[in-house]
DNA sequence: ACACGAACCGAAAATATCTTTCAGAGGTGA
DNA sequence: TCACCTCTGAAAGATATTTTCGGTTCGTGT
């Protein structure tokens, strides 16, 4: 751990100007070669960028010195570091849309860049303290009851089997009518939760607003703070809703907000539970232990 | 596979996480070690590096290897490169782990990014030759099947609802016997998918098995690419892996990883298939509008 | 013009670094 | 317990880098 690597990158191009009157022609060519294309030099050993530059192994060892490095090895690490820098900096510029004619890997780019936005959307916008008492509703119900449809209705499940994982009592419901059924069923201390984008699909408020006539804590997760289903609400957690393009449907986006928020409510809920949740998630690890096939290691 | 040199640099922590479980117990030091302290790393030679980790330079070298680089000269290079990118990206501040008693703002602000990280983890991870081969194969696919079970189930669902908005013809199985017995109903030019994140669900892997055996394409989409399901795969595509904690376990990030995958697939065959898939959502769309209540808006 | 010396240059030797091979250690399943 | 198989590091082998050294060029003084 003797030597930090040679001095900030960045100046390299400067110090070659610098540098070049005192150097031979040689060790110019070499130079010039160095600055004008830090990543492709850095692919090349000794003898290639020698034979590159029509000069000889030793000639490059010396204009690497004097470049102040210790040799070529080191020369070579700090051009590909330099390399690296000019291609990160290099323009995220994923502003467009998908488009019809956009190659796979830009599709992936932009999807990725546009869930990341929607999860930082998100995390800005939840409202903690609802959150917060949420959380603490789930935490000491006696059961829950989880409604959703469609993409929400995976969501749902999703919430529900984390629930069961940390010994917790929940259902989703996915048949308006059985939910609605069960949605009579609670009574104070349980709780109901509603997902949906919209806020206005009267599938999943319909039992929302029975479990909230019957005395239940009720939630609702939802892209519209001043939707119906909120009236039956007792807290509201928003989701974030990013502009929708013909090749990326809503869904797509508020899925991803609505599992953030489901994260949350579970790591909460886990937090205050911890004593009962820790051994019950270890245990549901164990239990699939054997499912599993023997891997190579 | 074209593949320019050592991929995406900033993939590397990510790259070390999905292969360290099929490493052995020196390399993975080895892996660890350089994960950590790439600038330190970037400055020794094999000979150190084997040193630093208490092992033997064959073993930095098998690593490297595993790593993707053609020897350890390439790896290091690319850590020169990371070490650089860290120096002038320097990094954001939630580090740590989420611990029981974070508070509720904590807990989402670390869900969030993490959640972030995952998504760019995978997406650059990605094979997009993999992936434009899957995409090809559902696009013109007489019908598919998805395999999923537990948490991915939920991800083998959304995706099939995707793809029949578009107008394919897709089913998720999780129950294995019924998956099976409908594998084996599949031939040339139909697509099996497989979607578990240990590789190793034997549930999963034998209904994707029979449809290989009879010809469908078949892909895997899976955190461990050496694990058993891909022997049945014809593409591969490979989600990443983070690390897990107690409050975070690993189906919350591998759930996040794999529904980038499917979005991407998703998009991908709406793009191949536009002519029939752009009416196809707008009729879905549009047969959903009267089951919203009107809203104040 | 010629001789001389100093700096420049590259071929090849010397050294350092990286890669491959191989046989023993340690573990696993029958 | 034994056979088998994988993992591991020591050492041999191959490359890459650095150093040495003698030939060449170019400028300078006579």
């Amino acid at each position: 751990m003797k030597e930090s690597f040679g001095s900030p990158v960045g100046s390299l191009a400067a110090k070659v100007r610098t540098l070049a009157p005192s150097m031979t022609r040689s060790m110019q060519r070499v130079a010039e070669a160095v600055a004008s294309d830090p990543a492709g030099c850095a692919a090349l050993t000794v003898t290639g960028l020698a034979e590159l530059t029509g000069t000889s192994e030793a000639t490059v060892v010396r204009t690497a010195r004097l470049l102040g490095y210790p040799g070529y090895r080191d020369l070579r690490l700090a051009l590909a570091g330099l390399a690296a820098q000019q291609q990160s900096g290099r323009a995220p510029a994923i502003t467009t849309d998908i488009a019809v004619d956009d190659p796979i890997a830009d599709v992936v780019a932009k999807l990725a860049y546009e869930e990341q936005q929607t999860l930082a959307d998100t995390a800005a916008g939840l409202d903690t303290g609802q959150l917060g008492a949420a959380v603490a509703a789930l935490a000491g119900a006696r059961r829950t009851d989880v409604y959703g449809i469609g993409a929400s209705g995976l969501v749902a499940q999703d919430l529900t089997q984390k629930l069961l994982r940390i010994g917790l009592i929940a259902h989703a419901h996915s048949d308006p009518h059985l939910a609605v059924t069960n949605a009579v069923q609670l009574r104070s201390g349980d709780v109901a939760i509603a997902i949906t984008h919209s806020g206005s699909t009267g599938d999943v408020i319909e039992p929302l607003r029975a479990a909230f006539e019957h005395g239940a804590t009720t939630v609702a997760i939802t892209g519209r703070p001043d939707s119906p289903v909120t009236q039956y609400a007792d807290h509201v957690l928003t989701t974030s809703t990013s502009r929708e393009t013909e090749l990326r449907p809503a869904a797509m986006s508020s899925r991803t907000s609505q599992l953030l928020v489901v994260d949350c409510l579970f790591v909460g809920v886990a937090q205050r539970t911890y004593e009962t949740a820790a051994p019950a998630l270890a245990a549901s690890y164990e239990a699939l232990a054997h499912r599993h096939r023997s891997t190579s290691r």
